[in-house]
Formats: structure tokens, C-alpha cells, sequence
DNA sequence: GATGAATGAGAGTTCATTCAT
DNA sequence: GATGAATGAACTCTCATTCAT
């Protein structure tokens, strides 16, 4: 990383059982802080205190905050990547598949209540927390999975012709997002309780519909 | 953050004309930097070397970093509530109600590139920058206005009667937004280029149609 | 120097009196801890406690430690370079130029006890302290113009022609250094005391004659 | 420098044939790493990955970083001190006995590179490296051979009478370690590549004649 | 009203050293 | 005999804030 001296020490990979856990305690504590605080926030001091070893572990194991970040980074957005809810949806979900999808992307944030944040924090300091390469690694997956979908579900008339895959994505992501992480602002300007699952449900719900049938009274507009 | 002195030299308001001048440009600096760098990568430093003014001023015309970011919230916040695209909209409107709404939105995030992004941090801090009093000041305006249009375009059958207003403007809330808070992480992994006024535009019209109409094909209504 | 912080607070000149005072503490301090620490094992702090200011100040006028080092390095041999003793030998140094040079050379050494500590750790850290252009700007002095001097006594048959004159400085530059910054090992090999100025002082008149006549008895050899 | 436990674990010396493979090759990465970077530079790690072993060897063999370096000091002094090269010089050397020891002095430097690193390092930090038991055992052997050789030869007529052995010596000492010990400040104000081996064999002999014959042209002795 | 000078507390990071296996 | 795991103290450097003029 700097170039300071030639050889410094290097991150190593813990080879003994101890040494993993330890690692591990580190990376968890990293995920909890970093995503309750942000980068900047966030003391290397506070994640090895919740973590409950010297700071030094940490820099052993992971050779810098920065990269540590990363590797949060990484494996939050892995774990939402690889969600099994979604890559599971089929051609029989066709009929269904607005609903479906956002009843994932609900639950998606609701299981993994870092996400946001860390997009969040990530979007404001101008995404330097991953490499192009990074990214690469992390797309893939379950997205092409869906567009297929909706192509074949264009293809079969479920879905109009004219409007985008990335369009119709694009408000499935912002819908399920917004909800949670600017839950606090809209609570303020719309007073909905939003922290309450049986209030996202009713919006869930609604969404979907919309999605479905929009907004106008048919059918005589 | 420090407490030595609760309030050794209390905020002053500047009497004459050249105190006035400073405390603005300071001011001006301020939303330049917060917005460019969010408060915690933001320096005092910043702020007056931008200002052209030495810190002392800043000390004395805002008391701390803290205040006047809150004052900065205000100010953009207070931007967008007195927007006159929004209250203008009136009965005549009613048809493509939705449409403007999501036109005059996007407008609204392009002049104020930095409300996102207060936004964004508002709601990652917990809401610890404003008051419940400051909040009251900026809700009221066009919300209620908008509110009451729609209701009535349900009344007159311009819109579905079993979808709530709330979730009516949280999604096109939701949606505009997400086009600028997430444009980087969009931009990653759907390869869409939202930081483009064009390629919003075809996402706006786009928008408004699937609200208007839905997803779906609707063969028999 | 670092990149993170694009307008991070840069190097300032201290404008009023009361600053030029610090900075010249710090400096002064500096050259002493530098001298007699080496770079490595002297502490921002020593030199810090010994000014009497705190760190910030250190970093406010100099940046760095690295870059107070080399500014405390480039003063030193500047003292030495500028050194009057020097650069006003004459021609009517001639005949006796090798006596007059080997003692302002002692001399120097005597009136800069720092100089030949920094020669010798930065020797021994590979020279990093300084950029070729600092060079430049050190030497050009006084060494041109006793090299004039010892051609002009070359040709008027002072001097052999076939010593060249780096070799001929080499010499003096070499005994007169080595009496100073390896005192502790011969004293240690020879029993020769050379931190008392007397034990110098011999050495010195044999140093010129030998250098003068040579080592064997002549004229018969 | 830390004082935890003052004797905790005495220092061990191994008794197995793999424990004296082990200490040694400790050793020897000492040697190079202590050379190549000096003291405070050197890092235990960079040792102990050179020598492909865990830092606890390095403690358990020579106690602390301090006492490995005071080893290695030890063992380049009695490389140098039990030199052949110059004890071998015998009476019939005494007409060009200068020459000679200059020769190997060069030759001493050039085989042990490390050798006017240790000098100076141990001249700056005032000695503390060595007790007086290590000098005795350091200095003994050949000096006073040349010594008792120097003395013959100005008995003979070979050598004036007036010049003391130890400014002799010093001479020598001084021009050779500073040939290697200031190569690079000298190329930078001299423009003299002391670092090839031609360019000092010029020096070198130049040194022998300068020293045999002295500086001025001898018209009338 | 305005500035330059000054600081204390704390940030991330490194290193020689010890412990447990 | 040998290793990986672990640490506390110290390092360089930064920042929001206050003092003196």
C-alpha cells in the first residue's frame, strides 16, 4: 500500500483456528460499526474495542482501515447479491413477478439492515471504497437473471414492450430502498411510521399494484 | 463534541453592513463544501479558506462546525419547501398530475444537486441535526397542497380511490431521488448513466408513463 | 506531499513577529535534535518540547518532519558552504595553501560540531534527505574557487600537475572529517584524544606538512 | 529501551544441530539487514523473514534487537582485525609500505561493505554498541605490527623521524574510510563516482604518491 | 470587525516484544 | 526447537476550537 518501507508487514491470513476466530470477531465488529457510522466516523479503535482485541489484530489481519472497509463493502453487498429469494423466481412467477420482486427486495433489507447504510455512505464519499474491479464481481448474478425474466415476460405479453429493463428495475430498487433509508425524513414530512413492518406491508402491497396497474382509473381514460 | 466552555462567546449576529457581507460569504462557502464533502470530510479550514475569512469568524458568526452545518440543512431544506413549481400546480394540472410532479421534482434535485445528499446524511445520523420545530417549518407548504389535488383528481376519477396518497408521492419521492443519491452505485451496476440530463429525461417520461399506465399489458381491462 | 486531502492545510510562513519567533525555536531545535539523534531516532516531540510549542506549530511552518529535516540539512551546509575563511583565500595563499585550507577546515568543523553528525547520517540513511536540486545550490561556492586557486598554483608550479584536484580535496576534506566523526573509535584504537583541541592542533601542523613534503625523508630516496 | 521483565528469559544458546543452523542464519540476515538499513531502520521482522524464522528464535538466541546488533558489530570488527592481509606485511614491504596499507585498506572496505556503516553508526551514537572488553579484543593485532614495521622503517631512514605514528596511521584511516563512508555526498559536490572500483583504484593510487612524495614540486629539497 | 498564533485531544498506524501451543 | 497469535506503548500527523492582538 505506501511505499514507505520496502518490506513492511504484509497482511497475513490467520493459519490457526484462534487466529480465524479472532479474524473474524474483527470483521463483524467492522460490519456493525462501519455501517452504524459511516467510514469517517467509525474508529478503528471503536470496531477492535466491540471486537475485544488490540488494534493491531487489525491491521494484521487486514492492513489498513480502508481495506477493511472494503472488504465489509464486498462481502454486504455479496450477501445481498447471492440472495437465494431472488435468483429462485421462475418462469412461473411470471404472472407475479412485480410483486415478487419487491416482496424480495423488502425482505432483503429488512434481513440485512446494513445495506442501506453502507450504500448510503458509499454514494456520499463518491464510491472509493471499491475498484472497477470490484464491481465486476458483484453485478453479475442476480440481475441477469431477472432481465431475462422480463424479456421473456415482454416476449410472452406479460409486460409492455416499451418500457426498460433497467426503467423497471430502476423503481423496484428505488421504491424498496427509499423506504428504509429515508425512513426518518419521510416520517417527519408524511408521519409514516415506516419502522413498522405491518405499515411497510400496506405499502408493499400498494407498490405492487401500482407497478401492476398504475395509477389512473381504467378503463375509460 | 467539546464541552469546555458551554457557552463561553455566545453566536453573534453581525450589526453593520461589512459583518453582514462576511457572515454570507462564509455562509455560501459552507453549502459549497458540506455539500461537496459531507460534514465530516468537510474542514472548518475549508470553509474559510474558501470564504477568504479567518476561522475566527466562522467561530463567531456560527458558534461551531455542527451549527452551522444545521443551518445549512435549513437553508437548502427551506430552498425546496417554497419551491414555486410545485405549489403552482393547480386543477387544470389534475390530468397529468403525475407527470409534472415528477418533472418539476427532478427539476428540483438538479438546481439543488445538494439537498440528496443533506438529505443522505440526515437520515444515516439519526436526525440529529434538526429539531422537531425546525422540521414543522419546512414540511407544511407544498405537501398539503399537492395532497389536496390529489384527492380531488380521486374524486373526479382521475385517480384510483384505493391507492393512498402517501404512497402516490412516495413513490415518485422515491424514485427522483434515487436518480441522484444512488446515481454512482446505478451507475456500477446497471451501467446507466444517470449523472446525464438525457438519459434522465428518457428515465423521467418513462417514469410518468408506467405510473400512469402500469406494467402491464392490458389487453382487457 | 500526500494527496488525501486535496486542499488539506499547506505550509504557512508565519507573518507576524511572534510566529517568526517559533519558527526559528522549532528550527533550532531541530538542528540539535536532528544532530544528535540522526532522523530516524529523533521525535517530533523532542524537538517540539525543547521549542516549548505544541506539534501543530512544527507541522504549521514545516509540513513534516522529513521536510524540517531537510530544511535544518540544507542550512547547515549552507553555513558551511558560505563560510568566509574559505572563499577569502588569496593568491597570496599559494604557497601555503594546503596549511590554510586543512585549518578552516578544522575550524568549521569546530564552529558546525552538528555538521559532520548530519554528513554521517545521511550518509548512512542513502541520502534521501535532499533533492539533487538542493545540491546544486550547496555546492557551487566555495569548492570552484579553490579549485581556481590550485590550478593557478599548478601552473605557476606550486603544485604537481599530475594530482588531481578532487583527489588533492578528497584528502583534506577526509582527514579533517574523520577527526571529528570517528574521535570515539580511534580513541578507542590509538589512544589519541582528539576532542581536546591541543591533540588537534598536532595533527593538524603534521597533517599540513605531510601533505607538503611527504611521508619519506628526502632527498634521497 | 522497554524493561518489562529484566531478565525474564535469559538468552539460550542453542544445543542442537538444527537450534546452531537456525541461530546462524539469524546471523547472517542480521548482517545484511543491520548493513543495508542501519539500526533503527532495520525492522526484527525484516530479519527474521529473511532468515525464514519466527521472531521468538530471534529472542531466544540473542535476547533483544539491541544484543543481535552488538553481536553483529562484534563479528564485522573481528573480520576486519584478523585481516591477513595486513599482519602479513613484513620488513620487506617497508620501502613501499604506504602503498601497501592503502592497498589493503581499499581492498578491507571492499570486502566488507558493512564495515564503515558499523564505524559510524557506532561514532554517532556515541559508542554505547561496545563495551571496553569488546574494544580490547578488537584493537590488539595488527596495529601495533604496522606500528613496530613504521617504527623500523624510520630507523632506517625510510620514513621521517618527525612524523608520528599515529598521524600516519590517521591519514590512512581517514582517507580510505572516507572514500566509502561519504561516497555519496562526495558525488554529489565533487561529481566523483566513488561507487566504481576504477574510479578508487586512480583515487588509490594517487593517495600513495601524494603521501609518498607530498604536494609540491620539488625543485630544491 | 477581523486576523494570525496557538493548542489538546485524538486519529490511524507501526514496532519490539511476549504468550500459548 | 519452533511457530502463530497477541499486545502496549509510541509514533507521525490532523482537526475543531480558543487566545492575543
Amino acid at each position: 500500500m505506501s511505499k514507505k518501507h520496502e518490506d513492511s508487514e504484509a497482511v497475513i491470513a490467520p493459519k490457526q483456528a484462534r487466529g480465524k476466530q479472532t479474524r473474524e470477531r474483527i470483521f463483524q465488529a467492522a460490519r456493525e460499526v462501519f455501517a452504524a457510522k459511516g467510514y469517517d466516523r467509525a474508529r478503528v479503535s471503536d470496531i477492535t474495542r466491540r471486537a475485544g482485541v488490540s488494534k493491531q489484530r487489525l491491521y494484521a489481519y487486514f492492513g489498513s482501515k480502508r481495506a477493511l472497509y472494503r472488504e465489509v463493502l464486498l462481502s454486504v453487498y455479496a450477501d445481498v447479491a447471492s440472495d437465494e429469494g431472488l435468483s429462485g423466481l421462475s418462469v412461473c412467477d411470471l404472472p407475479h413477478l412485480t410483486e415478487r420482486i419487491v416482496e424480495q427486495f423488502f425482505r432483503i433489507h429488512e434481513e440485512n439492515p446494513r445495506f442501506w447504510r453502507l450504500l448510503a455512505w458509499e454514494n456520499l464519499h463518491g464510491g472509493r471504497g471499491l475498484a472497477s474491479a470490484d464491481w465486476e464481481r458483484i453485478r453479475g448474478s442476480y440481475i441477469a437473471h431477472i432481465e431475462t425474466l422480463y424479456h421473456l415476460g415482454q416476449d410472452r405479453g406479460f409486460f409492455r414492450a416499451d418500457v426498460d429493463f433497467t426503467t423497471y428495475l430502476l423503481i423496484l430498487f428505488s421504491t424498496t430502498y427509499f423506504c428504509f433509508s429515508n425512513q426518518l425524513t419521510i416520517s417527519h414530512l408524511l408521519g409514516l411510521a415506516l419502522d413498522q413492518a405491518t405499515v411497510r406491508r400496506h405499502i408493499e402491497e400498494q407498490f405492487a399494484d401500482l407497478m401492476y396497474r398504475g395509477t389512473v382509473v381504467h378503463p375509460h381514460p
